[in-house]
DNA sequence: CGATGGCTTGAGAGGCTTCAATGCCGGTGG
DNA sequence: CCACCGGCATTGAAGCCTCTCAAGCCATCG
């Protein structure tokens, strides 16, 4: 029941962000239709460009097609820290529909597909059904579950710990959408842009991968990260993926 | 007009947290009057009691209303990393309405009064009110940004720079509902349990307190943080307070 | 085939932790 | 009324984790 009325393309591309709602919220045939039937407009988009900048006031969300896209914000010294990364079927700024004066920045570490979905057309969505705005509300809870998670790891766990918990995290987030397979999935991410991520310099990182891989616990090879033992690896990291709260689970309140 | 038809005890405890919607959100009086209505059960807690557990099924979110709360996650280890520090007017966390499971703990960090909010009531009022859901997530998305420039300090900048911007946030925060009088906040807070906020130990705190001082910043004297030197502190601290979104602005998308 | 970007490795410096001890203060009980 | 105790702030010294700086290697690409 997915509104064949009209089957603009366009909505073969919004079916990812579908499926990540149903992972954690219930919605009947006319609120999925209403997901889908989303107007939306792709574009593609170079790798490393910054294309949502800090301090600007968005008229529309951005949803990962392809690629993978980093959210991140700067010191006044212009080290930059990444606080969120992307995969495909992520809204990565779901939350500029109730603050649409950025804080953040968004920019592509590979070239990407990126969807631009107006703010008007989200909130009419909420606006009329209730479930798709608890269902928004919910991405942006488990969004931030998953910035707190990271400040844990910043704060209070050293760095390969935390080089280990981001391969976890990323193993677990593709393979609830499908993408991990043989045991590995794309991880196409330069060490100066996990540097980024992990609050550590590229240096660093490299050793920690190096450590990690001669554990025999992981494999990164080119644009993939292979699991070799993944008990290994969540005990190197102190990993509970519990917080990416990925357990289907409909009870609300 | 705040539904004068019953003035029920616990309207008075309601208003701060209405005053803070306010801030970032339009909401008629007929809104408002439904924040005040919902049902709230206040107890009071003393000071160092986890009251909200990991792993715990939530059936109401709680709403600080007096005192000083921590949100905190931690490692295996047991080393502790507090994620949120909450004061008055704060709903600590509103994002259990969309995920009731926790995976974070509720800390008082001194005896604190807190009021119990049925999740059921919350979602009843976001599903009548789109309106409320609208301003109910965007708290949210604040909670969240501030999580974000968390990460940034923990991640970025050095001891120093963290704790003169945890004193600049919460400078901002406690200014923000009409708290900060006499250049001065209520800073209750030991420097353990500021360590647990920064990703320190308590010993590199109180140097870095000690230095914050000695450069004339700000001065720590018991539980009140005085600011005496403004500017400085924002430069030691390289603090820009539009994460906090405190500027009152009411468009939406 | 030179330039570029990413990965790798080494050596030294420094920021923060760890361990340890002291002083201060308020609360409590004899 | 005062001695004791526990929590908190403070300070010192040593050590380690991570950064900084620097260089070399390799693949890709124009």
């Amino acid at each position: 029941m997915k509104s064949e009325h009209q089957a603009p393309l366009h909505q073969h591309v919004m079916q990812p962000f579908l499926t990540r709602l149903l992972l954690r919220s219930s919605l009947n045939a006319e609120e999925q239709a209403t997901v889908l039937d989303l107007p939306i407009r792709v574009e593609r988009i170079p790798a490393s460009v910054d294309f949502v900048r800090l301090g600007e006031r968005l008229g529309h969300a951005c949803l990962v097609i392809d690629g993978l896209v980093g959210r991140f914000e700067q010191t006044r010294k212009g080290d930059r820290q990444t606080t969120a990364l992307h995969i495909p079927g992520d809204m990565a700024d779901l939350h500029s529909v109730v603050l649409p004066k950025t804080s953040w920045a968004l920019q592509t570490l590979t070239s990407s597909t990126i969807g631009k979905i107006a703010h008007t057309a989200l909130v009419q969505a909420a606006d009329r059904y209730p479930a798709l705005a608890q269902a928004f509300w919910r991405d942006c809870a488990v969004d931030a579950s998953i910035l707190a998670v990271s400040s844990v790891n910043l704060g209070r766990r050293d760095a390969r710990a935390r080089t280990a918990h981001l391969l976890c995290e990323m193993k677990c987030r593709e393979e609830a959408v499908g993408r991990f397979t043989e045991d590995s999935y794309g991880f196409p991410i330069t060490q100066v842009q996990m540097a980024d991520v992990l609050g550590l310099t590229a240096v660093h990182v490299n050793r920690m991968v190096r450590s990690l891989r001669a554990a025999s616990l992981i494999r990164l090879s080119g644009s993939r990260a292979s699991v070799i033992d993944w008990p290994g690896l969540v005990e190197a990291a102190d990993f509970d993926p519990a917080y990416l709260h990925l357990e289907r689970r409909f009870e609300a309140g």
